[in-house]
DNA sequence: CTGCAATTTTGCAATGTCCCCAAGTTTTCA
DNA sequence: TGAAAACTTGGGGACATTGCAAAATTGCAG
């Protein structure tokens, strides 16, 4: 067995912890919820929490986990003949296009998004993970087109590809708080897509292209 | 008289801890001081501290404040013939140019941005301080060109222009961190600059071109 | 100049996040 | 089954931030 009985443990406490911890702020708000009550509530000690999360914001945020590295996966899988932002544009679209829950379109994302948006400390981890997502894109720029360290432009290009990503998500977010709909949300933010598409140049588009396969 | 002595008793106050922590800041770091040495060493109590300053950021990034309103004032001021995107890369042109201490290029910023550099809460606040400049040339785009507020485009528009500040900014930052002259910096920066001209497409380029005078 | 009202400053107490340590407890594995 | 390793917990404490009411200052009218 790859994994013994205390890891499963860990894992499940953990969870449970995380699960417990965002009723809570889903509830009644991020600041309004101590990490006291947490613990309380989850039937373990305030240490405890500190064991599995860094950091009380780390209790609302910890299943953003798998957004770190999602512009680099979609780059690294971009098709033959594709750039690095048509491979971005395009899974955007996938996932707008059947209004995933991975990138928000759900009922109930509009709460969450309410709790975070109330909350500066909440509001910073986020930008916090835009931030990782853009440094982990850019690292897998150079990677892939071996640009030398002191090339600025595979970060200009990860500041590009980001900004298109963080707009859709932050889109999303806002529209979904001012009471739309998931499908009626995926729709409008399908033509965001278009516009921001224009707005990119064609320096932009056609970075990092990857060759036929 | 338009100000009361009371009044500059107040500004001198407040002028003086923030001077003060900045020096304590900038020696031993952000976090290594604590709000009631700041106290201390102004002569204040700390309650008095906090009745000149929200938080314990505000009494570093006090001076940023001009800051805030720097895009809407290049963009408002841009001549005719000239867009919002031009003008923001002819002011940025002009200060990097005369090695402006404005945009930072003077000895001693660098002690400056290695203290929010190693500091979590500072960088939050930078960042929110960049927000709050890109929300204030959104504003100022929609009544500049008198589009509608479900308009998305001015929205996109003042992120293009405010990552091209923002980038600036950052970049600057970092080459004096790592041991580059101003004079230096200021030669690459107008070369990041050329590069990130050329990036952006002409639709940005092209927006909210102001009427010939 | 003096005294009062407005404004500031300060002391004190409390809350809440987060860290550190030492003392249990539980799980793993030889 | 008996350590050794890994978790949990209680206690203590540093520090940011807030609320409140007393105390010190200041502006200004008389």
């Amino acid at each position: 067995m790859a994994e013994g009985l205390r890891e499963r443990k860990k894992r499940q406490t953990r969870q449970y912890i995380s699960d417990v911890a965002t009723g809570l702020f889903l509830e009644r708000g991020f600041e309004a919820v101590t990490v006291a009550e947490v613990a309380d509530a989850a039937n373990v000690s305030v240490n405890t929490v500190y064991n599995y999360f860094p950091a009380k914001e780390d209790l609302f945020l910890d299943r953003s986990k798998g957004v770190v590295d999602r512009l680099s996966r979609w780059v690294r899988g971009r098709r033959g003949g594709e750039s690095a932002a048509g491979a971005v544009l395009r899974e955007l679209r996938e996932e707008v296009e059947s209004v995933s829950p991975r990138i928000g379109l759900m009922d109930g994302y509009a709460r969450f998004m309410g709790v975070i948006h109330s909350s500066p400390a909440l509001r910073s981890r986020l930008w916090a993970i835009g931030q990782e997502v853009q440094d982990n894109l850019e690292h897998t720029l150079r990677e892939e087109t071996g640009a030398p360290d002191d090339d600025p432009v595979p970060s200009l290009m990860a500041g590009q590809i980001s900004w298109l990503h963080g707009t859709v998500m932050a889109t999303i977010g806002r529209r979904l708080m001012a009471g739309g709909k998931p499908a009626e949300v995926s729709r409008d933010i399908l033509v965001l897509l278009d516009e921001m598409e224009d707005l990119l140049s064609d320096k932009v588009l056609n970075y990092a292209v990857r060759g036929p396969e």
